[in-house]
RNA sequence: GCCGGCAUGGCGCAACUGGCAGCGCACCCGACUUGUAAUCGGGCGGUUCCGGGUUCGAAUCCCGGUGCCGGCUCCA
């Protein structure tokens, strides 16, 4: 139909007439209601954009560039119910989707994606050829629900969020925080032995700080509100105390840019790494705060480096290795980068410098072996990165390390090193964090093992239950054994029956159970139960030792 | 921030149309002493998220706040 024929037609409907206005066949979509087969359909529809429709959905039907089609709903006695603008194709009867079917959700959405527009209501439902095929999908969701970390956070006693603190600020518990401390001692160890400095800084700063970094223009909105310490005057009317605003910092670069500043630097000293478990304070809006994947308080493994234009390059291929390596460690080995390049709207630097940093990533990324996916225009203003992406056990994909080159903060810092010709030079600065935050990392874990966390991270590694309580004390012996050893084991001497305490053991997901009764200790043995259920009876007690200490020492995944 | 839903012992839930706040698990006490996922009996525990209102009477209805859940938008 023209234009002018559908504006006719549809004369009634604000938001359609708005959309014939587009001219273009592409928007059609983003009206109605959605039927999508999968989660991700569903989240691409409802992302559609409208630059990128006009490609991407060539398949359906021939429509000329600013032609619009209209379909009518048609009821089976031959009357038409409404009509609406759609690209089309249109299935010939909602029959063909048999039992497969069901609403999942209503939800509102910005017309056309836009935070400024009024929002419609969106109906999602998901269709399937076979009533079996809805029910696999079901329980693929049912699945992810069942590993939610918020979930398993408090069946498992690891953390919470009481609200007398406040929306999105966590406590770890101490089994936890075992975990976040064992997630730390290898993250600080690797550090390390990788040649970073440990550097210190404070969660409040003057104004001054973000006013020099930038932060409070950019980013104020995503900031807490500054804490006013008032002016003070004297009796005289001088002034005692200057008025001053303090802010909880967001982010920990410009707190260790001062410490890059705080003397004379010399090329000699670079790269120079400064690392910090620092912890930061993000003022995120209300609605997006969801457990420890988006907090309002978290820690960031957070780690800078200095280095000249010349090191950049070795810089960052060790660093992509060091941060792949680090991940596969604690079990994750699914990945694939994403290189954010420029923004030609919003950036700061030459354009020289953009592309050699981005030449280089590309490099460095690509001798990875890893997919590389563009993500063109998605670089912070002040450098291009490369994010790993990691699919958990699940399939779903996290983002984790951000890798980022940064030629804007040492520029507004005013940093400078000594060459080797005397002369002064700017460094090159690479903001890092491989854990992402420590909370979301610790999140990712959780719902990766689905609370099965390998030996070596789980907050009790060992369980022994006696099969009467007369060999409580010979299990006590076993244990003392492995506490040498380091081992985190609890004899659990309760009242309960045995088979309680198997049950309970189970459901706190304990890697290893030691049993034992008179068939063991009679012999200097133990029976092992794993998680899976499965046995190995009479094991000496040395070889038992041994086991659950290699096991631990390899972070073996059992 | 916006839209929709929700908030009842530590946890999971119940309580009809406004009419005595209940159950299971956990916890405490007692009995039982057991070979691979729940022994039995008893007990403690609630200002029904907070503040205000309507009503003879509010977990229930209304208003405001806080928090949570699902999305939008944003992000480590």
């Amino acid at each position: 139909v023209s234009d002018d024929e559908a504006r006719a037609e549809l004369a009634a409907e604000p938001y359609k007439l708005e959309l014939i206005g587009l001219k273009s066949p592409a928007v059609q979509d983003a009206g109605g209601v959605e039927f999508t087969t999968t989660e991700a359909e569903a989240e691409a529809a409802a992302q559609v954009d409208l630059d990128d429709l006009d490609s991407s959905d060539a398949a359906s039907v021939e429509v000329g560039a600013g032609e619009l089609t209209i379909y009518d709903n048609v009821r089976r006695d031959g009357s038409v119910t409404w009509k609406d603008l759609c690209r089309g194709p249109h299935v010939p009867s909602t029959r063909v989707l048999g039992n497969g079917w069901q609403l999942m959700r209503t939800a509102a959405a910005y017309w056309r994606g836009n935070e400024k527009n009024p929002q419609l209501q969106r109906v999602y439902g998901t269709a399937w050829p076979t009533k079996e095929e809805l029910k696999a999908y079901l329980d693929r969701l049912a699945e992810a629900e069942r590993r939610d970390h918020r979930r398993l956070g408090s069946e498992l006693d690891l953390f919470s969020f009481p609200d007398e603190i406040g929306s999105g600020l966590a406590v770890f518990h101490p089994k936890g925080g075992v975990v976040r401390r064992v997630m730390e001692d290898y993250s600080r160890r690797r550090h390390e032995e990788a040649a970073y400095s440990f550097v210190n800084s404070p969660h409040i700063t003057k104004a001054q700080l973000f006013e020099i970094s930038g932060h409070l223009d950019w980013y104020a909105e995503g900031m807490y509100p500054p804490m006013q310490l008032d002016e003070e005057l004297n009796a005289d009317g001088t002034v005692r105390r200057q008025g001053q605003d303090y802010y909880l910092k967001p982010m920990n670069c410009p707190m260790h840019n001062l410490i890059f500043d705080a003397r004379g630097r010399s090329y000699r000293e670079l790269p120079l790494r400064l690392f910090e478990f620092g912890t930061v304070y993000r003022y995120e809006k209300s609605g997006v705060v969801h457990g420890l994947t988006r907090a309002r308080g978290f820690t960031q493994d957070d780690a800078h480096i200095y280095c000249t234009r010349e090191q950049m390059r070795d810089e960052l291929r060790s660093l992509l290795t060091f941060v792949l390596d680090l991940l596969r460690d604690y079990g994750l080995d699914d990945f694939y980068l994403e290189l954010s390049t420029k923004n030609p709207e919003k950036f700061v630097g030459s354009d020289e410098a953009w592309e050699e940093a981005t030449a280089t990533l590309a490099e460095v990324a690509a001798e990875s072996g890893l997919d590389l996916v563009p993500d063109p225009g998605g670089a912070a203003f002040y450098g291009p990165k490369i994010s790993v992406q990691a699919r958990d056990a699940i399939g779903r994909t996290w983002q984790m390390s951000t890798i980022q080159l940064d030629f804007n903060l040492p520029e507004r810092f005013g940093l400078e090193y000594t060459a080797a010709d005397g002369s002064r030079q700017r460094p090159v600065m690479i903001h890092r964090a491989l854990f992402g935050s420590i909370e979301r990392f610790f999140a990712v874990l959780l719902e990766h093992y689905a609370g099965a966390f390998p030996p070596w991270l789980a907050p009790v590694q060992v369980v022994g239950i006696p099969v009467a309580d007369a060999y409580a004390e010979y299990l006590q012996g076993v244990a003392e054994r492995l506490r040498a050893e380091g081992i985190r084991i609890e004899v659990d001497t309760s009242d309960d029956r045995m088979q309680k305490k198997i049950r309970n053991a189970s459901k706190q997901k304990i890697p290893f159970v030691l049993i034992a009764g008179d068939e063991d200790a009679s012999r200097g043995a133990v029976s092992f139960r794993f998680r899976d259920g499965s046995q190995d009876n009479g094991v000496p007690v040395d070889d038992a030792v041994a086991r659950i200490v290699d096991a631990v020492r390899t972070r073996a995944q059992v």
